[in-house]
RNA sequence: GGUCCGCUAGCUCAGCUGGAUAGAGCAACUGCCUUCUAAGCAGUAGGUCUUAGGUUCGAAUCCUAAGCGGAUCACCA
């Protein structure tokens, strides 16, 4: 029986014996009670003085004795200021508890029969990723294990946009200046290669344009004359008329990138369920394009383009195919959109993890599958996350600010190694033991740092700060982890196996126990929250205050000294269940944890 | 200019379905390792919750306006 259910009847039950009023039981909110305050659970009397015709303060007095004897949970009250504190009694708690350590998969939901679809990464192939990337592969990937823990059965995708003129621009610097270059004859990795290539297309094209400009022309013009520009327009033509050539150059170079970014992604830990690529969507797109224009739901104009008009809605006109037919961004996420819904037609939700700066562009989306009469438009979700921002300010590519994922990672990692080496507690650890605790320590601190904030918001990455060890990190909390699972270890050796009946002679508990349980009882609702929100830090604040309540009673009290069995048994109990409960919550957020750090 | 988002301790963030004297971490200062891992624990100090109105028994939280910062309004993605 949940002890917030059990006081909401008793609470109901008092209402009508003692002041023949009807209050719901799940009409009452209780909130914990501040800490400055006796007590686990608050009622605030305020809303009900209309019911139970007493002034706030009288109310509590009544209702506390009331409870006091008619509850089997309640111990003792005591009222301030119109807040009636209640103490509930130790067999409570440890009922609670018994309940928690029988559960077969505590804190998480049964499945649902609900599909749900959440797309994450989707980067551009000219690029190699940074860590705005890492921010959204984290948070998605997240966020479909938070989905999958509240019962959704959870399809992971990305849009791999490999085609565009951002590609062309790569390709366009390759042929000029590549000299034949491959990751093979360089070492270069694939994706850092195809990026060194495009930083090189912004270079020249910057100069084109400088010299266009000396010789007079607006800067507007020299943009679209300059000559590299031009050729990659052309190349993006030829591409879309599938010209051997350049459809042969186009996939060789996505294939560089794509083996890099196969290092990165196993890197971060992250996977997907299905691909989907952008030159194998846009037709799609295109041909809704056209036949939006035969229905009449979009417009062609002189120039042959093909747009949309949302100004009825309070948008503007949209572009949705140029002149020369070529598709736009937009254009072929209409196609991704229609062939997901059509490959999982039983999803009844699909999440984009998209930046915020995106948010125009999804909006116009979402309205123009309206428009286009599907009625999933409405399902589509963008999940829209802030920027990361650095203390030097914004990230800029071409401004060379731009925080590499593959090199933050391994930096994370360095330092996660020599910060242990400096502690010398795993120092007889094999080498192959040694680098996975690394890996799990440094991937856990970015993880961590990334997810404790709520993705809503913009956020600060500080390199410094976010290789701390101490406080609300991550290895924090596999510190605690591992501290626990040094005393199970020793449990295990004394052959202490708790089991349900092991303590029921338990006669009292410690303040920091029932912290502890109290908790632990929270979790459940938590990881309700953190899906209904897409909220990952939710999960993450959760774990840390678990942690912390932990260590309090690791450093309160002794177990192993403990001379009363059951005592010793609950206190086992209870820090399996929390180191369980760690795990798993931290699994939600992609973070593993030790068992020795 | 229109639309949207943010503003809480020196810094980074919680709290926001209205509740008590607004919480953590970092940084600063003070204690605690012959005891299950000190990557820890306990404590001190630090706040007109941007401002002004309003609603309410009660506002960091809801409403209105202003200020500051950001995003967006592309034939870029």
């Amino acid at each position: 029986m949940n002890i917030e259910k059990s006081l909401q009847q008793d609470i109901s039950k008092a209402f009508s014996t003692l002041f023949q009023a009807e209050l719901k039981a799940d009409e009452i909110a209780l909130q914990p009670t501040r800490k400055e305050f006796e007590g686990s659970h608050t009622f605030v009397c305020f809303p009900y003085a209309r019911l139970s015709k007493k002034n706030p303060e009288e109310t509590g007095k009544l209702l506390g004795t009331h409870l006091v004897e008619n509850s089997e949970v309640v111990e003792d009250f005591n009222v301030v200021k119109g807040f009636l504190n209640l103490v509930l009694t130790d067999a409570t708690w440890v009922g609670a508890f018994k309940d928690i350590f029988n559960a077969e998969n505590f804190g998480f939901q049964p499945a649902n029969g609900k599909e749900v679809m959440i797309e994450y990464s989707s980067p551009n192939t000219n690029k190699p990723l940074h860590l705005g990337h890492l921010r959204n592969n984290f948070l998605g990937w997240s966020v479909a294990e938070i989905l999958k823990a509240n019962g959704y059965n959870v399809h992971k995708v990305q849009i791999i946009n490999d085609r565009g003129i951002h590609i062309c621009k790569s390709m366009v610097a390759w042929q000029l200046y590549g000299d034949g270059e491959t990751p093979e004859s360089s070492g270069k990795k694939g994706d850092k290669l195809v990026g060194d290539y495009y930083v090189k297309f912004d270079q020249e094209y910057k100069k084109e344009i400088a010299e266009l400009e000396k010789k007079g022309m607006a800067k507007e013009q020299a943009e679209k004359e300059a000559p590299i520009f031009k050729k990659a327009q052309e190349l993006l033509l030829k591409w879309e008329n599938k010209e051997p050539e350049v459809y042969q150059l186009w996939q060789t170079m996505n294939g560089w990138v794509y083996d890099g970014f196969d290092v990165t992604y196993k890197t971060m830990g992250v996977d997907f369920d299905k691909l989907y690529y952008e030159s194998s969507t846009y037709l799609l797109g295109k041909e809704q394009a056209l036949e939006g224009v035969e229905k009449g739901v979009f417009f062609q104009k002189e120039d042959g383009s093909v747009w949309v008009d949302l100004t009825d809605e309070g948008l503007d006109q949209k572009l949705l195919l140029r002149a020369d037919g070529t598709s736009v961004y937009m254009t072929q996420d209409i196609g991704t959109a229609i062939l997901r819904f059509t490959d999982f037609p039983k999803i009844s939700k699909q999440i984009y993890t998209v930046g915020n700066e995106q948010e125009y562009h999804f909006n116009v989306l979402f309205k123009i599958l309206a428009k286009l009469g599907y009625s999933w438009a409405k399902e589509c979700y963008h999940l829209s996350y802030g920027m990361v921002d650095l203390p030097t300010g914004k990230m800029k590519s071409r401004e060379g600010t731009v925080v590499d994922a593959d090199d933050l990672m391994q930096e994370m990692v360095d330092t996660a190694k020599a910060h242990t080496a400096e502690l010398g507690k795993v120092d007889d650890f094999t080498k192959e033991q040694a680098k996975e605790l690394y890996e799990i320590l440094g991937l856990g601190a970015l993880k961590y740092f990334l997810l404790k904030v709520d993705p809503r918001k913009r956020m600060l990455f500080d390199p410094e700060e976010s290789i701390q060890f101490h406080g609300n990190t991550a290895p924090f909390i596999q510190y605690t982890h591992a501290r626990i699972s040094a005393i199970l270890r020793k449990a295990d050796q004394l052959g202490i196996k708790p089991d349900y009946n092991s303590f029921d002679n338990l006669n009292s508990l410690h303040g920091s126990e029932v912290g502890i349980i109290g908790t632990l009882s929270d979790y459940p609702k938590k990881v309700k929250e953190a899906g209904e929100n897409y909220s990952p830090d939710v999960i993450a604040q959760y774990v840390y205050d678990l942690a912390k309540d932990y260590n309090r009673f690791y450093q309160e009290i002794s177990i192993f000294n403990e001379e009363d069995q059951d005592a010793l048994k609950f206190r086992i109990a209870l820090s399996t269940v929390v180191a369980q409960t760690i795990q798993k919550a931290m699994g939600l957020l992609g973070i593993k944890v030790p068992s020795r750090m």
